[in-house]
DNA sequence: TGTACATCAGTGAACGCGCGTTCACTGATGTAC
DNA sequence: TGTACATCAGTGAACGCGCGTTCACTGATGTAC
């Protein structure tokens, strides 16, 4: 009690990590999670209430605050770890030792299959990036826009013009996600995707010659 | 009374359309409106209350409801409005016997003005787009995408690639202006619309020449 | 192994706050005669 | 011009609903001895 520094006696054996059963919660909180995230998706944070997401998760809105301290941080939860592993998935692209023109082609590949396989997620991070953009690290492995300057950086783009060029690079993508969330464009997007690295590449190479 | 369908006997004389003055509440909207954007683009729709509005225009939260049948309707009218008259605007540059190079650069130097002098307003067409793009009408007046697309076609793309190259002119402008208001681009951002235009250009010629 | 206890996901009713909206009323301005 | 009436922007108190969150309690599971 008194030196907290000390030792502390007879402290219970650390347990391995091994899935506990039973009183286990990570699959009710995944499923939270999966709920909360198709409802932010579709009906807005605002827009869904913490009786939508308990009912859909099967559980009741007492139980949901055993695993998230309060709806603003499941939302928050849900936004920064999802945007940080696209980043991260970003920052495996530029580790990779190929050049630029392939690189981005990678990246942009990546970003049209996360959109055709996951749109519930792209689309919440599309369209709640302003909820909490002013939450996200600046730091490439969190924040995927810090991660395409990186990258950029690294392609020997000088940091203010990687800037506007990753700004551009970005919305060629982006974009594009947004007209087909609303029926703009037909098809999955990875059908575009070609023509789309045709157009970052170009942007980006000019942003270098230039 | 019984015959709706003949000519009202002594109807009152259609009074001039001069500005009536004393009881006139253009001005009072006007800055419901002005208070109202403000507050939209910076807290949210969801995060501003009618209190918040009624006490920053000056009035009571009654009186508001003097101007605007409720705050939902008032989000949209501010959004449709400025959409359509953005719109407009572009679709004025499409209609201009000039070449596409010199209507892309117009355009985007359109909207970078609009931002360098409206940031609030921009912010909130910006964040705010997918809450109401569902009640945008389809037409190139009064829809920013489709006055866009009207501009591609018009230059000679398919239906097909004005839909690709659209989105991708579209981000361009957009992610440097969603930089900027996160602080990620610094100065105004007129003085990027000539690397931008550029950009724009190139996608657009590419889709053309392709 | 049996027993007593600790842990914790879960329930469901309740709470109280803030919200958008309503409403009876006021008073200044405009209009008819 | 004077008088009676209509109009309408505005007030401020009140309403009730839905929301996020809390809380006392339950029961199954895991642990100590």
């Amino acid at each position: 009690m008194s030196a907290r520094s000390q030792a502390a006696p007879a402290r219970r054996a650390p347990r391995a990590a091994v899935p506990r059963r039973g009183r286990d919660g990570t699959a009710t909180r995944a499923r939270i999670e999966a709920e909360a995230l198709a409802l932010f998706a579709q009906k807005g944070i605002d827009g869904t209430s913490v009786r939508d997401i308990a009912l859909r998760a099967g559980l009741s809105e007492g139980a949901l605050y055993r695993h998230f301290p309060s709806k603003e941080e499941l939302a928050r939860e849900l936004f920064l770890s999802h945007y940080a592993a696209l980043a991260r998935a970003i920052c495996a692209v530029d580790a990779r030792d190929v050049g630029l023109a392939e690189k981005l082609r990678d990246v942009v590949a990546l970003a049209c299959r996360l959109f055709d396989e996951e749109p519930a997620l792209f689309a919440y991070l599309l369209i709640h990036q302003h909820d909490h953009l002013r939450h996200v690290p600046a730091t490439p492995d969190a924040n995927v826009v810090e991660a395409v300057a990186l990258l950029l950086r690294d392609a020997g783009l000088t940091p203010e013009r990687a800037a506007l060029a990753s700004a551009m690079a970005l919305g060629c993508v982006v974009q594009p996600a947004v007209f087909a969330l609303y029926g703009r464009l037909d098809g999955p997007l990875a059908a575009r995707a070609d023509e789309i690295a045709r157009a970052v590449t170009g942007i980006v190479e000019g942003a270098r010659g230039a």
